[in-house]
RNA sequence: GGGGGCGUAGCUCAAUUGGUUAGAGUACCGGACUGUCGAUCCGGUGGUUGCGGGUUCGAUUCCCGUCGCCCUCGCCA
């Protein structure tokens, strides 16, 4: 070992010790005859003093010194001089009195500077990621997740799971998420593709008598990038059998109540809070509600069939729905313009009609510029229905459904943020549970599975797969956290016979599902278990428990919106000979052989 | 694919209605300084205003195109 101690170690204790330390330069204050050096790694800062009884050498080699050189120091501990303690270091009780010099390595002046007050552009940090790692904020969050991950896997273990790897060179199965193929060398013309998520696997593993599995699995989509969704992410992935949904979710709420003790050192009561999904849509309009605060959605639907007002009643008339929230003591918020762009906001961004509005005056009063199409009868019940009092602004949105949901549920975020409505301290941990099994998609004429082909319904609504199935709910389960989803899992289908039925709900014929998933209808009829699962999404979870605004800064070396690496410029372009040896001809003349 | 924001010194930002030599802080370089800790003081270097085109007597500013980064809709079984 280069050093005999950290850089956040040494304390009065060690005074009057020799000792190595190793670490990057992180200031340096040169006084001429005294010079001090904030030697930093990953434990903290010490402060080393170069001082004439260093010696003439190493004072001078100390004067080389510059950001971010690589060093390593021998010397002695000593107690500060009175009045010179620096409290903001864990070490500033102490320094040490350097009595020799190394410089292991130099480095460029950086792009800037790793402790420095000023975070440069997030394009810069990411090209420069192995400087913007050393930055103690993001040290933080890699050992918050390193801990998560390991309070984890030593839960399930004590719980006797087993980690079971499965592989990343797959086949692909069109449904879903678009696949990252990869070509075969071996098999030309044909392509693997990395896993979107372990799922077949695991079941095959429940098959297998491995009734208690987990995985800290890397999984792959090819879609759009966003705030808190990279292409390559990592999932806690688990299954299990002889079990049901209750179980699942009781395991997962001892999970949670864990993290959120020994993390953040918050109490979380368990069981969890459970909302069913269409709960969820009348209140809050989403299936992953934000639960920090209240400004539910309201409807009334009722009441707006009675207006004169004749986008209301057309709506109701069509079978729509008039449902709004109110933004308490908002009036004053949102002048005329602040109105309109909200309005915009939901028409260009949802597809909302429009948004009517009301703002509460002194004397309780509605006033709008649609006020004239309600009698005052009807005006007082919606502001009783919508809790109103005077200052509050209520926004109401006249559409199908599906857009009310969209648009207030975009507004109520909206909103929470703007207006300051939840502690950003707080954290809040529920379940949505029932989803339906299917959504219709008009584009096809069809079913599509909510959340995979392979979700068992619940028991009760087994004939509605038959007569109704878009009331056919499924054993699913979301797990939410401050509004937005953490996990999600099911029971699965374990009997061939259902399994081929819902493949043919969903336009997949036998061959095809004997094609595609054929290994896994085979599996089922040898001896399947009941069995069923759920996977976290990791850097998401620790995002939220870090407190994060983006999923990029708890991934060591995240993609672009662009889904590039900056910092190794992937992806790139490849050999004219490695393409000839696939066998693939690019279209791209960047690839051209 | 659509909508929006941003792009000026190594970095973070400013620059009046389109008008003089594009500024500040910081970093960097040189000098001074024996107790600093965001050291201080003095001096200095540093610019294809992302790129290309257009309008104009004159463009960082206005217009068009393009590239990059971010937010978002669609997309994400």
């Amino acid at each position: 070992m280069l050093r005999s101690h950290t850089c956040g170690e040494l304390r009065l204790s060690h005074v009057g010790q020799r000792v190595a330390l190793c670490g990057w330069v992180d200031t340096y204050r040169d006084h001429s005859g005294v010079l001090f050096v904030d030697l930093r790694d990953r434990y903290g800062k010490t402060q080393v003093v170069f001082a004439p009884e260093s010696g003439p050498e190493t004072l001078q080699a100390a004067k080389s010194l510059r950001s971010e050189f690589v060093v390593r120091v021998h010397g002695k501990v000593a107690p500060r001089p009175e009045g010179t303690v620096n409290a903001k270091l864990g070490t500033g009780e102490i320094e040490v009195r350097a009595e020799r010099l190394e410089i292991l390595n130099k480095s460029l002046n950086p792009p800037f500077q790793p402790t420095g007050k000023e975070l440069p552009g997030e394009d810069l940090r990411l090209k420069y990621r192995y400087v913007d790692l050393r930055r103690p904020e993001m040290q933080r969050t890699f050992i918050l997740r390193h801990r998560m991950i390991k309070l984890m896997r030593d839960y399930f273990d004590a719980l006797g799971f087993l980690e079971v790897e499965t592989p990343m060179l797959g086949r692909s199965t069109p449904e879903g998420a678009r696949d990252y193929l990869v070509p075969s060398r071996v098999q030309p013309g044909t392509f693997y593709a990395l896993p979107q998520s372990p799922q077949l696997y695991k079941q095959i593993l429940m098959v297998a008598g491995y009734d208690r599995y987990l995985q800290v699995a890397r999984c792959f989509r090819d879609e759009d990038l966003r705030a808190d969704r990279q292409p390559e992410f990592t999932q806690l992935d688990l299954e299990m059998s002889f079990i049901t949904a209750d179980d699942i979710i009781g395991i997962i709420d001892g999970l949670v109540a864990g993290l959120a003790r020994q993390i953040l050192g918050l109490e979380v009561p368990v069981p969890l809070p459970r909302m069913t999904y269409d709960e969820a849509m009348e209140r809050f309009g989403h299936d992953a509600p934000d639960l920090r605060f209240g400004m539910e959605l309201i409807d009334v639907t009722d009441l707006a069939a009675q207006a004169e007002f004749r986008v209301f009643r057309g709506t109701v008339a069509e079978g729509g729905r008039v449902r709004g929230v109110n933004a308490k003591g908002a009036a004053d918020r949102y002048s005329r313009k602040g109105i309109d762009e909200l309005t915009q906001y939901i028409v260009e961004g949802f597809g909302a009609k429009g948004l009517a509005w009301f703002k509460v005056e002194a004397d309780g009063r509605l006033a709008s510029p649609i006020a004239k199409n309600f009698s005052a009868d009807l005006l007082a019940k919606i502001a009783a229905r919508m809790d109103a009092a005077p200052g509050d602004l209520l926004l109401l949105v006249a559409d199908r459904f599906e857009v009310t949901c969209k648009a207030l549920y975009a507004l109520r975020k909206r909103f929470g943020a703007e207006l300051r409505l939840y502690d950003p301290a707080v954290m809040n941990f529920s379940w949505v549970v029932e989803f339906p099994m299917f959504a219709y998609d008009p584009d096809q004429h069809g079913w599509t599975a909510m959340h995979h082909p392979f979700t068992a319904p619940r028991p009760q609504d087994r004939e509605l797969l038959r007569s109704e199935p878009g009331k056919c709910r499924a054993q699913a389960y979301d797990l939410v956290i401050n509004g937005s989803e953490a996990g999600g899992g099911t029971i699965r289908i374990h009997q061939q016979e259902l399994q081929q039925e819902v493949f043919g709900l969903l336009g997949i014929d036998a061959a095809t599902a004997q094609e595609r998933f054929g290994f896994l209808l085979d599996a089922l009829q040898y001896g399947a278990p009941p069995h069923g699962g759920i996977a976290l999404g990791i850097d998401r979870m620790v995002m939220l428990f870090a407190g994060l605004d983006s999923i990029r800064d708890c991934i060591a070396f995240p993609k672009t919106q662009r889904a590039t690496d900056l910092m190794t410029g992937a992806p790139g372009a490849v050999d004219s000979k490695q393409m000839r040896e696939l066998g693939i001809i690019c279209q791209n003349p960047r690839n051209r052989p």
